[in-house]
DNA sequence: GTGAAAGCGCTAACAG
DNA sequence: CTGTTAGCGCTTTCAC
């Protein structure tokens, strides 16, 4: 923002107005290297480039050194809510270290490949991936080709590249001796996706957390997606099926859990008094519907700077020995789960058993 | 994904395979110049490439055209709702015509102007910039430097930079008609930042749509950001003011409504039987908040797109005579709005008035 | 239709 | 400490 500055000043010019060698320009201006040079020198010269609104052309430096100072992110869907907040770890960890995010919005996984291929002829300097698949071919395609890249949010079952993700055991767990405790018995779960890693390890996750308390899910149905319509279609499901209706509801995500509502209150049922619900993600505005949710948070933020640092490091050669990072996702209580209604035309018994 | 690609195939390597000189190579591999090439060449260059696993060096093609095909995005905050889908939006554009976007959260404006640079640096061929404040130094700078921009969401006041924005005084039109139609008088504005186009915009549309029905406003609170807590705190104030209480609330942004939902709640009163509430975005989930909101939608997606049509026709030198683009909002009647209450201790009387 | 040659702006040996 | 030199990979005149 300084004065009219006109267009293309390059580092020859500084060293002309300067009046020393374009090698000693450069060597001024690169912190690493500006200890080589005299302190009259660097004054001159830093006060030429400033004169003449010098910018470094970082294409023609790219192309000398190799390094563009610049990473991919791969993301499934920027508008599902869960990944604008770990874009905005891994962006502010960049640009506290002087990188740049191009952010490629990947809706199919087939089109993942020539993406990527197109990230690599940017030359980025790595990739950030956040749309990982079970037996997912990029994966093993990434890590032969030694590019630098680190999983976000879902896991490489394989362990080829290193992650970071929350702990969706724990959260099932959580989630789990939540309503155990709140005197459920029968609970259902609304998985997600089996071809992605959060569905699994959400799933048995849940199934553990039951299985520990010698107690088998009350139903467990698919969705197609993480959407809301996706849930409201599994819910219908879970509602058909014989049996007792389950007294409790575990989602494998808080849109999920919309959908779930949405199917309970077209047939009647109340949230939480026939059927208590919980979600996963905490997402924005899940305290304010109807009934507030009671849901798992997630360190998204943090999950992208930790990814983002990993990956920089990795980049700068500082290679970490920790492979997979963990985060703890915590449990948040509000009413969307109580206490399992008496069983009807026993008598009100009270909340004993 | 072919093969096991070692790594730095240049177009020296293909040249060579394939028995031609670079410059051959180089015509054949770039669209615009196949022409100039003997189909034979041509197929002989493409399976030497393909079989080599080449990838070309963008870094190297920028240094030389000086373009890197690759644009930058300013938000001030990628957690805000409203901009995932106009990030979707312009990188579906981008994606489709070979760009990639760096996205950059801007969190304080005074950041803006080294981010840009950086920018610069990187070689960015334009720029989307969603941060475009009043009298900000920065659309100048721009401009002046002749450097590619278009603005979203935000419009230039001073119309030095083409802008793709929703209609402000249209969408508070519909907002103010509608309570009008249901029988309100006494009609609220809770005001978005005047630092910033859109909140004063549909200020100004606020008190120009009850201008043009000969009534004034019941009150205008300005909030100090677009969040819900500066909601809480505006209502606050607003229900702090002498005077008859407003009949009905129209406000800037659907995160400040769910605010003013808050600070009635916890004064005990109802929406929207003590009060009707608008809000503005229709963010996702407004419709399962407890009463689901009456907002206005916007072409959030569409706003995106076009904004980075506009600027890749720009850079591309199809220069566009439309210099502002002002895209239609929609109203969306939800629960929150209903007809007053019958003024009290004067009987009942029907929706007459 | 294809080759030759120069050079985009910068960095990194290698002298001195 | 500073200058010299070469060249990263690609595109683009200019010849032929």
């Amino acid at each position: 923002m300084t004065g009219p500055t006109p267009s293309t000043v390059t580092i020859r010019d500084v060293a002309q107005a300067a009046g020393v060698h374009v090698s000693t320009v450069s060597r001024a201006l690169n912190p690493a290297k500006r200890g080589l040079i005299s302190e009259e020198v660097l004054q001159v010269v830093e006060a030429a480039a400033q004169r003449l609104g010098y910018r470094p052309n970082r294409a023609a430096s790219a192309l000398r050194t190799g390094r563009t100072h610049t990473i991919g992110v791969l993301v499934p869907d920027i508008t599902n809510p869960v990944f604008p907040p770990i874009l905005q770890g891994i962006e502010a960890s960049a640009a506290a270290r002087g990188y740049f995010v191009f952010v490629a919005n990947v809706a199919d996984p087939a089109l993942a490949p020539p993406i990527v291929e197109r990230m690599l002829a940017q030359q980025v300097d790595g990739l950030v991936n956040a749309i990982a698949r079970r037996d997912d071919p990029l994966l093993p395609y990434l890590a032969r080709m030694g590019i630098h890249a680190v999983l976000v949010n879902r896991a490489d079952e394989s362990g080829q590249l290193p992650a970071v993700v929350s702990d969706d055991r724990l959260a099932m767990k959580l989630a789990v001796e939540h309503l155990l405790s709140l005197g459920h018995r029968r609970i259902a779960h609304l998985a997600g996706p089996q071809g992605v890693p959060t569905g699994v390890g959400r799933r048995q996750g849940f199934e553990q957390a039951l299985r520990d308390h010698d107690l088998a899910p009350a139903g467990v149905v698919e969705c197609e997606s993480y959407s809301r319509e996706a849930g409201r279609m599994a819910m219908r499901k879970l509602l058909a099926a014989p049996g007792r209706r389950p007294q409790a509801l575990v989602c494998c995500n808080d849109l999920v859990a919309l959908g779930a509502y949405d199917e309970l209150r077209s047939q009647g049922l109340k949230v939480p008094q026939d059927m208590s619900v919980t979600g996963h993600n905490d997402m924005p505005l899940v305290d304010m519907v109807e009934p507030p949710l009671t849901t798992i948070r997630l360190p998204h933020r943090e999950l992208g700077w930790r990814a983002a640092e990993m990956l920089f490091d990795e980049i700068e050669g500082r290679s970490l020995s920790a492979s997979t990072v963990v985060l703890r996702p915590e449990l948040v209580v509000r009413a969307s789960t109580q206490a399992p209604a008496a069983p009807p035309a026993r008598g009100r018994a009270g909340s004993g058993q």
